[in-house]
DNA sequence: CAGAAGATCGGG
DNA sequence: CCGATCTTCTGC
């Protein structure tokens, strides 16, 4: 039986720790009607704005990116390409815009499968991940190495910051 | 206000 | 390799 991560920490590390700390914790989505996924994240990066030009929040805090600013511990959704619900969790304090984008777990790889696997869409943006019926992290550990590599699809971003390593996931070779 | 591009994916 | 599909941002 797991517990529920405590709020703290999101609000206590940054989104560089947290990407990599979440790998092997669960994530579990109540889909209602008894349906309930649980699985072990085995993919993330980390978005640290608003230096980062990878991350939404270095546009500024806009209707999207507002969520952002606010303290650790909320879930960012955004539809990409007009059809990929993309989950992210808020790290940090107040007005320090990061987020962790989740890009698979166990049973399911790639950011935008993932949306549609957890029937995800605009009315999780905002959701709080320490009192949500429907979506939340749980403790639970992984028997593996973690490999560091750059983040995918934000070639837009320049040299220093698509070079950074802020994609995490399991090996599971 | 029009146009372009996007933290993607699946089909050919 | 390209099209799907629509929100968001940018430039005129």
């Amino acid at each position: 039986m797991s517990e529920r991560i405590s709020k703290n920490y999101f609000q206590e590390n940054d989104a560089i720790f947290v990407a990599e700390n979440l790998i092997g914790k669960t994530l579990v989505r109540n889909l209602g009607n008894g349906k309930i996924i649980r699985s072990k994240i085995t993919e993330t990066e980390a978005y640290l704005g608003p230096e980062d030009l990878a991350c939404h929040a270095s546009k500024g805090k806009t209707s999207r990116t507002s969520i952002m600013f606010e303290k650790g511990g909320f879930v960012y959704v955004y539809l990409i390409y007009g059809m990929y619900w993309m989950l992210n969790f808020v790290t940090g304090k107040e007005n320090e815009p990061q987020a962790v984008l989740i890009r698979g777990i166990e049973s399911c790889s790639g950011p935008g499968r993932l949306g549609k696997y957890l029937q995800l869409d605009k009315s999780f943006y905002g959701e709080d991940l320490n009192h949500s019926e429907r979506i939340w992290l749980e403790d639970s550990f992984h028997d593996g190495k973690i490999l560091a590599t750059p983040r995918i699809g934000i070639d837009y971003a320049g040299e220093i910051w698509k070079n950074k390593l802020w994609r995490f996931v399991l090996d599971q070779s």
